[in-house]
RNA sequence: CGGGGUGUAGCGCAGUCCGGUUAGCGUACCUGGUUUGGGACCAGGGGGUCGCAGGUUCGAAUCCUGCCACCCCGACCA
């Protein structure tokens, strides 16, 4: 049977790239580096999206969306923004096609040259600054709490399906604030909408941290993170806030005249994630049975399938199928029935724990005697034959449990593979036999962080925001630190 | 851009070393029948510029030359 995927344990790669094929979710297209998805994959997205939106709302920020193309001159405005991203953009150099004179097919038209190059954005921080120096005077216009949801492009050389891509859909958000507690306290809201987002909703247990200065985003003062351990043991960032200062104020010529009536700079913030959450997803839950999806993002929580012999037998069914999925509904669970004749109940079955639709029943004659039904899980793949009348009843709290039981076992697996270690020989160990996050003394320095990196292939992931004070030595040069930082292998 | 690999039916592959009828297998697809509580079975059927271009030869998927594409590992990164 060429059915099953590859085993998770045996090529954790392969395993992915299959699954994310076979699940529908993604594949990647005939252009170079970028990926369709496809609607079972996108409709998770558009969970995602809407959970997060309403998170934004609820704090305050509005939607807005900023053009596809910048300037080239806006990108070389703030010099460390540069540095990290002109490496790796598209640039529009003409607007016009025009036939081939020496055969079939169009070519560019030499005659239509851009006078100034545009670039297609990998980011947004230039075009909006540039808008927001027209839109603030005064303190008064401030703050500005604008997100954008959009697709950038960085022209990666190396492209995984939603992990990294060449074009990728994300939500970026871009505040300017009066002072510079305030935009610190927005980064760091910010930060937690997305550690609950990512506990709550996808289910993955999220530690929270600054970057390190090699790790930084270009052009920030501070990035913070929220770092997930997947279950091949490498790590994932999942989410970034990142406090400007008043860096893009300076490079845009962002003033305000503030209370006391003086010119002063615009302190800023950016926060993003993207589609790649959809990747850290699959690679957090799923088996080698399929996808297992947490209920809050499922595209829909529970599939019914039919099991008949005859078209009679399927009416009878699709009666009683009706009734319960109104009942279900009515409490806000989505339901799908799969009624089709052209696929067998074990195929479906099979079909659906790849979809990893977090609840299966299955009703057939039997049940229609007994007033029964078939309950399977897709997180324990565990069954049960409950009376049908309590469904309405017991579905929403096992969603529930599913749900909490996800996040569980995820956390426990973060647990098992969260190490401390005081050697650099132990910790070398540790990478190699075990993966996971390392928890390990670091002098602070770039050098010795760089170095850790080349023979270890090991960044550090980030200073956790709750790391308590411990005085020890650095597991690389020995000199002394005051508190520990997670190292792990990452993607 | 460096190192390795692969291009043959929708997908996965064999055949290539050592050239020889009509290019094959699994799966998917179509038709008919029997089936249906864990990816059904039987019978029949359709589907191929063998990555592209050129060359050698009576004859090329197979040998030679050039090109292209994709994948994996590295550098870059949400």
């Amino acid at each position: 049977m060429a059915k099953g995927l590859p085993k998770r344990s045996e090529d954790y790669s392969s395993w992915y790239n299959e699954l994310v094929k076979r699940a529908d979710l993604a594949e990647h297209s005939a252009v170079r580096g970028c990926m369709v998805i496809k609607p079972y994959g996108y409709a998770i997205w558009e969970k995602m999206q809407a959970a997060i939106d309403k998170m934004f709302k609820d704090t305050g920020h509005s939607n807005a969306y900023f053009p596809l193309f910048i300037p080239k001159s806006y990108l070389s405005k703030e010099a460390s923004h540069v540095e990290g991203f002109a490496k790796e953009c598209a640039v529009v150099t003409h607007y016009r096609l025009k036939q081939d004179p020496d055969g079939p097919g169009v070519i560019v038209d030499p005659e239509a040259k851009l006078e100034e190059e545009l670039i297609v954005r990998p980011t947004s921080e230039t075009v909006i600054w540039n808008t927001y120096k027209n839109w603030i005077q005064s303190y008064r216009d401030l703050p500005i709490l604008v997100n954008q949801w959009a697709n950038v492009v960085r022209w990666e050389m190396r492209t995984r399906l939603f992990l990294r891509t060449a074009e990728f859909l994300w939500q970026e958000g871009h505040t300017a604030h009066a002072t510079k507690d305030e935009a610190i306290t927005e980064t760091l809201q910010m930060l937690e909408v997305y550690a609950r987002f990512s506990e709550d909703f996808m289910g993955v247990p999220v530690i929270k941290g600054v970057k390190s200065e090699s790790e930084r985003f270009a052009g920030a003062v501070d990035t913070y993170c929220i770092e997930a351990l997947m279950q091949d043991g490498k790590a994932l960032q999942a989410g970034t806030s990142h406090f400007l200062g008043q860096n893009f104020a300076k490079a845009f010529d962002v003033q305000f005249a503030n209370k006391e009536g003086s010119m002063d700079y615009v302190w800023g913030t950016s926060w993003g994630v993207s589609t790649r959450l959809v990747g850290a997803l699959i690679m957090a839950h799923s088996d080698d049975q399929g996808l297992v999806l947490p209920p809050k993002l499922a595209p829909f929580e529970v599939v019914i399938v039919p099991i008949f012999r005859s078209e009679e037998e399927l009416e009878q069914i699709s009666e009683k199928v009706k009734e319960y999925k109104q009942a279900l509904e009515l409490r806000g669970i989505t339901v799908k029935f799969d009624d089709r004749d052209t696929y067998k109940p074990g195929w479906k079955f099979a079909e659906y724990e790849l979809k990893g639709v977090p609840l299966r029943i299955a009703i057939g004659p039997r049940d229609l005697e007994q007033g029964t039904v078939e309950l399977a899980r897709r997180d324990t793949m565990t069954k049960e034959v409950v009376q049908a009348d309590t469904l309405a009843e017991y579905i929403p709290r096992l969603l529930e449990d599913i749900q909490k039981s996800i996040f569980e076992k995820a956390l426990a697996f973060r647990a098992e593979n969260t190490r401390t270690t005081d050697t650099y020989d132990e910790f070398k160990e540790i990478l190699d036999n075990n993966g996971g996050f390392v928890l390990a003394h670091w002098d602070g320095t770039a050098t010795t962080e760089a170095r850790i990196k080349e023979e270890t292939k090991a960044t550090i992931r980030c200073i956790p925001l709750n790391a308590e004070k411990e005085t020890g030595t650095c597991i690389y040069s020995g000199n002394p630190s005051d508190k520990r930082v997670i190292f792990a292998r990452s993607y």
